[in-house]
DNA sequence: TTTTGAGTTGTTCGA
DNA sequence: GTCGAACAACTCAAA
């Protein structure tokens, strides 16, 4: 009789590129395909933007597996992974269990407990690395010590073979049939009001609209990405992140599809991005403390001034500054922001405001469909000079130039914050600075129908400096 | 072990 | 309008 291998997916909802899936292909088990959501978990709980993508990225797979003659099988969602996985196992009859490593700090915790469980139950337990290019517990420098620099750490995993997996044939798997039934709508991954329509316009999220995506950014944009992909106003990014973070997409099948392109500039603008990903992965093994405390510990004393109003005020979009509020608009209204703006909304929260950078990552992983938690910690530890960089202190996003330099039509602006849209783009990222007349004859009382800048830019500049000469002193 | 060059994405000021 | 220097000091990575 045919052995039953239990697929455990978790960031990684995809058939293709998947290694755990492949080993059981190539090994003639048949597959149970297998997905547990945990809500009781005390950890890095999916926030809402990322629960209404797992729906329907779930719902997709299902269908997938649907159609090959499978059946996706969900855990119970009462129960933690280890008591769901015995769950399955107790109705199944079951040899092994598979399934692909994921980096979080809790994960790889739970991951550890359960497979020591399994084996000392005589189960086989096989886990593999296909969420990330390289794996990075072998991940190290010529010390022997991790990287903590991007740029050698690019060098160094560039010129390196990535092995590209022959695609699966996808009919030739054989399916084991669950015992269990369980409906997806019973995970209730969905918001109970209706804040998600903005959501629905702005994304397909199925593994071939992924693939779709793919396909159009790299015959049309991947080789002038790095001209355009500082444009909040123009479609110049490749708005791959959650294909990736939910594993519809894999990274090594990106990656291919990036080379295949042969092209100088597209290594060194998107294909360098998708290494920054793999950074993020890198540094959220080899730091595991770095999701909520500073990567480097000294930081753990930098004089944050905690402000609730102040924190309320950026996550509604209302700082009375243009780009950052167009920017938190964007977020909440479609789970995503551009990437440039990310930097200049997190510029004025930790540096103009003086809030703590976790406030930010906490909100953003709320909010965002492509919440992760090596990106999401790469990036606010970046943008606060605690993290992995050369982090001058000098650092801060000036919002108004930014807004300017980048958002060069306003449209941008114009969309988010339609109370603006009648402004000349010489006073759109500046309101404040307009003549009466100006605003006046754009609608636009301030204070009233759009706010006062929460800050002087001037002000909330000397600010953080002042605040990084205090931190000097009190770290020495 | 010590040394050396370099570090995603900035801003401001003054010539 | 454009350009280079200054903003200070630290850690990393590799030789």
């Amino acid at each position: 009789m045919t052995q039953v291998a239990l697929l455990w997916l978790r960031s990684d909802l995809r058939l293709q590129d998947n290694q755990a899936l492949s080993w059981a292909v190539e090994h003639g088990y048949k597959v149970l395909p297998y997905y547990h959501h945990n809500e009781h978990s005390d950890e890095w709980q999916r926030g809402g933007a990322s629960k209404w993508w797992l729906h329907y990225a779930l719902q997709d797979l299902e269908e997938q597996i649907t159609q090959l003659g499978g059946q996706l099988l969900l855990g119970n969602p009462e129960y933690t992974s280890a008591d769901a996985i015995q769950e399955v196992l107790q109705q199944h009859q079951v040899r092994a269990v598979l399934w692909n490593r994921c980096y979080e700090p809790h994960r790889i915790k739970e991951d550890t407990q359960i497979k020591a469980a399994l084996k000392s139950q005589g189960y086989q337990v096989k886990s593999f690395n296909s969420n990330t290019l390289f794996d990075p517990t072998k991940t190290f420098n010529k010390s022997g010590s991790p990287f903590k620099v991007f740029t050698p750490f690019w060098k160094s995993l560039a010129q390196q073979e990535v092995a590209y997996a022959e695609p699966l044939d996808e009919t030739s798997i054989s399916w084991a049939s669950p015992q269990l039934q369980r409906r997806l709508d019973d995970l209730s991954l969905l918001p109970t009001i209706g804040w998600d329509a903005g959501m629905h316009s702005s994304w397909e999220v199925s593994r071939s609209a992924g693939l779709a995506r793919l396909g159009q950014f790299s015959q049309a944009r991947a080789i002038v990405y790095g001209d355009y992909r500082d444009r909040p106003d123009l479609e110049g990014t490749s708005k791959l992140s959650p294909y990736l973070h939910f594993g519809q997409l894999g990274p090594r099948e990106v990656l291919h599809q990036l080379r295949s392109l042969s092209h100088p500039d597209v290594e060194s603008g998107i294909t360098r991005q998708l290494f920054w990903r793999e950074f993020g992965q890198h540094l959220l093994y080899h730091f595991p403390h770095s999701p909520t405390q500073a990567l480097y510990e000294k930081y753990q004393l930098f004089p944050w001034e905690e402000n609730d109003q102040f924190l309320r005020a950026w996550q509604r979009g209302e700082t009375g500054y243009p780009i950052v509020d167009a920017g938190m608009r964007e977020l909440w209204t479609t789970g995503w922001m551009h990437n440039r703006v990310r930097m200049i909304v997190g510029s004025l929260l930790v540096k103009h405001l003086l809030q703590p950078w976790q406030a930010g990552a906490e909100w953003f992983w709320d909010t965002l469909v492509d919440a992760d938690l090596g990106n999401n910690t790469m990036g606010w530890q970046w943008i606060a000079g605690s993290g992995a960089d050369g982090a001058p202190y000098f650092r801060v996003f000036n919002p108004i130039t930014q807004g300017q330099k980048f958002d060069i039509t306003g449209d941008y602006v114009r969309k988010w914050c339609p109370e603006l849209a009648h402004l000349p783009n010489k006073y759109l990222h500046c309101p404040f600075d307009a003549p009466d007349l100006e605003l006046r004859a754009a609608g636009i009382i301030l204070g009233r129908n759009y706010p006062a800048p929460i800050i002087g830019h001037k002000e909330g500049r000397q600010k953080a400096l002042d605040a990084f000469a205090a931190f000097k002193e009190i770290s020495a």
